[in-house]
Order: structure tokens, then sequence, then C-alpha cells
RNA sequence: GGGAGAGUUCCCGAGCGGCCAAAGGGGGCAGACUGUAAAUCUGUUGUCACUGACUUCGGUGGUUCGAAUCCACCCUCUCCCA
């Protein structure tokens, strides 16, 4: 199989500007290609992980990765798929940002010896002399052809500045840029990129002549159509201070049946003909495949012994015993003649937001303490529990921490 | 520059001068059912010293016994005209 089927396989491969031509160079000789990430947060999440991947596979393959970070562009952000404005950052919060990808990234990618590249189109963007730049970029792009464009079209209708207008054509640069300097032949990118990559390869073909490519993959998108890897509590991040190992663990855990196998395929390196047989699975058999998804997911990110870790503290938490879970901490002075209030532990150890909230938990019926289940609000429990070491609390089925006192 | 309108709790969105901690929906959390899934049903969702008190409705002042609701100014956003 080659690389280009493999990633096609893998869902990897949604839109190409020329796919026989796309084709010949994932499969041929080592090349350059370039993927960009916009620095907008100080950790990349999951919806960076796909590209990341990508470029995994495409530097495994011998390819050379190009990896773009807006340094520039992100000082006005993306317009494409917003309903509203984005932020726009300093200067230095992107500076730190990209600082926080590279390392990130590094899990994933080899950069030693030059085997990838890093480049900040803050490099060439930010000298750029704006009449120079309308005679030589801007006049390739026409405003009719832009605003029929897909990803400007929502926009429109609620109001679109030219600052951002001109985020496509930042892009697009970038690839000249690139093209001109490393002879970078092909973009890939999220498929929500496809307007802003398709202007890059007309750019390079108006201004220099030249012929480049651009290969988009599907966004990770979960069975609904949503967006993956967001919770309420915001963006499920790669950054283990951001998002314990735990909880990203437990987050492709308890994915959902339809996406477990689509997911091992976009995310994993885990061999095609082996998921093909968890493609049979269905129902509670998927379990063990959502596991081993969670497992190779955490190894990928926070390496071999945090997976190990996750995976039997979450057996532990879903099992018999409970004796992996995480621990907190409370302190002697937290207790008052001698007791503490249940409600009182949940929120010193950060369970619940509020003393009400804990109190509601309680009387819901939705915490226990050494397995055994509390019912009234105002419980306490005595000093004297402490006295083998920890206690155990639990709130519902998936919040479980050993208390101690510190 | 001229005109019109809007800013309410995590989000959307109701809200008569007192009965408003503020309808409804979404989301979240918990319970039941389960497979740590989905769907469904139930409860809950400002804080605390919790049958009571306190802080919230863009900001600052004012009217009033009493203001999310009325007035003034300010800030922000949207829309229409130029």
């Amino acid at each position: 199989m080659t690389l280009f089927e493999e990633l096609k396989a893998r869902g990897l491969v949604a839109q190409t500007t020329d796919e026989e031509k796309v084709r010949e160079l994932v499969d041929g000789a080592p090349m350059k290609f370039y993927i960009g990430f916009d620095p907008t947060a100080d950790s990349l999440h999951i919806g960076h992980f796909v590209s990341v991947m990508v470029m995994a596979h495409m530097q495994r393959a011998g390819h050379t990765p190009i990896a773009l970070f807006g340094g520039g562009t992100g000082l006005i952000g993306d317009p494409s798929g917003k309903t509203d404005m984005r932020k726009m950052l300093t200067r230095e919060t992107i500076a730190y940002n990209i600082e926080c990808f590279r390392r990130q990234m590094g899990r994933l990618v080899d950069f030693s010896d030059g085997k990838a590249i890093m480049v900040n189109n803050a490099d060439w963007l930010l000298d750029l002399n704006y009449i120079d730049f309308l005679r030589e970029v801007g006049v390739h792009f026409s405003v009719n052809r832009m605003l029929a464009a897909e990803c400007y079209k929502q926009r429109l209708e609620r109001g679109l500045s030219f600052f951002e207008m001109n985020y496509m054509i930042m892009q697009s640069y970038d690839f000249l840029c690139l093209a001109r300097k490393y002879d970078c032949k092909l973009e890939l990118g999220g498929d929500d990129q496809w307007s802003n990559m398709i202007g890059g390869v007309e750019l390079n073909r108006r201004a220099d002549g030249r012929e480049v490519y651009a290969m988009t993959f599907g966004l990770l998108l979960t069975s609904e159509g949503k967006k993956m890897g967001k919770t309420e509590k915001g963006a499920v991040w790669l950054d283990p201070e951001k998002t314990s190992p735990y909880d990203f663990y437990q987050y492709w855990r308890n994915i959902a049946d339809a996406d477990v196998c689509k997911c091992m395929k976009m995310l994993t390196f885990v061999p095609l003909d082996e998921i093909a047989e968890y493609e049979k699975l269905e129902g509670s058999a998927l379990n063990p495949v959502k596991e081993k998804l969670a497992y190779e997911l955490t190894k990928l990110i926070h390496g071999g012994e945090e997976a190990e870790k996750a995976r039997a503290a979450a057996r532990s938490v879903f099992g018999a015993s409970a004796e992996d879970a995480p621990e907190k901490q409370i302190a002697e002075s937290d207790f008052t003649a001698g007791k503490i209030q249940v409600a009182d532990i949940l929120v010193k150890i950060g369970v619940c937001p509020s003393k009400g909230d804990a109190r509601r938990q309680i009387q819901q019926g939705g915490v226990s303490v050494d397995g055994e289940k509390i019912a009234d609000g105002f419980a306490a429990i005595e000093r004297s529990a402490f006295d083998k070491g920890s206690v155990l609390v639990k709130k519902g089925k998936k919040v479980t921490f050993k208390v101690v006192i510190s």
C-alpha cells in the first residue's frame, strides 16, 4: 500500500487540487510540504492533532515537513468558519504560544538534523511594504471571487472587516514564500482551509508560473457533525498542565461508538488491517477498542508511562479497587473539633465549585465516602477516619479521589 | 457624519416599579437505565453562617418606601443612510 493510499484509507484525504499530481508527489521522491498552525493558544489541542499526525506520516515516508507558525497571520485571525471576529493577540503572547507548540510537536515529528523545518511567517509578513505588497500580490486576487468563497459567505451576512478579509491573501503569500525559499510543493491543511489554500496555489501560478498543490484532510468531527475535542470545560489540550493525562485518556475512553474506528485511523499508527478487525465489532464489544484508542493516544502524546498510569487509574476507578485514584490533600487545620464536613472536603479538593453545590450533590445521592453513600448534606466525618492513611471520596461515577492529610 | 435599536445569570433568550435569584431552551452536574457509550426519564444549576441573609441584570449617578424594569450621562455592539 502506498502512502497516498494509506492516507486516503485513514480518512486523511478530503480534497486535492489535482489528485493525480498529488499522488505522485506523496508517493514519489522526498520533497517538502507545509502545514500552517495558528498560534492562538499556548497549547495544541485535539483539533491540531490530525495535522501533526499527517506530518508524522509524511515524514516517516521521507518527506520534509515545514511547520509554519502563523506569527504574522495570528495578528489577524482567520475568519473562516468563525461566526465572530477573533480576539487579536499581542506579539508577545504569540511568540510564547509558538514556543509551546514547538515543544509539543516535537513528540511526533522529528525536528533534528533538518528533518523538519519550522518557520514563522512573521519573518516575511511583518516587514512588508503595503504598496509593494499590493503591486506584487494584491493584483492577483479578485475580490469578486473571494467574496464568493464559501468561507466568507457566512461572514458577509454578519459583517466581515477588511482586516480579516486579508487573511486569505496572507496565507496565500505564505505559500508563495515557502515555494520560493524552500521549493515547497504541497500545502496540507484542514478542510476548512480549502479556500485559503487554493488561493496559495493560484498565487504561485499567477505570480511565478509555478505549479504547486494543496490537499486537505477532514476535520475531526463526531458522528453528529460536531467538532471533536470540545468539552464544556474547554478544549481538550495536549499540554498535561491544561488537560491531565488521565482526563485526556478518559476523553477518548468515553468516545461515541460510531467514532472509535474513525479516530483510530486518523490519529494513531495502528495498522489498518488491525483496525479493520475492530470495525466488525459493535455494542459493548467496542469497549476494549475504546480502551486501546485511549491508551495509544495517551502514549503518543504523554508517553508510555503516563498512558500506563492513566489506564491503571481508569481501570481501578471503574473496577473493583480504587487504590490508584489520584490523591488530593487537605490540611490539618481544615478540621473543626476533630471533624470535617464532607461538603467542605468536596470544595477543598476542587470537586465542587461551592459548598452549596457540594451539599446538593450529596443530597442527590451522588457522593460516597469510603464506599458508603452519604445522604445528609451536613454529614461530617471524624479525623480518625484518616488514621488508616486516606479516605476515598467519590462523586458520581467518574470522579474519585484519595484524600490525605498533608 | 445622520437615524434606529440592543446590552439579563455558563450560552441563547423572556422579564408588568414590588409576587425576581429573575420564565423558557441549550449546556453542565447528579440520580435511574446501561457498556465509563448513545438515547430516554427525574432532580438540580448565584454565594453563604441555607426555612434566613448577601451579591447579581453593560458602567456611573438619580427618581422612589422599593428599580433588571423609570430618568440622565457614559461605554460597547448591531442595523439603516452617507
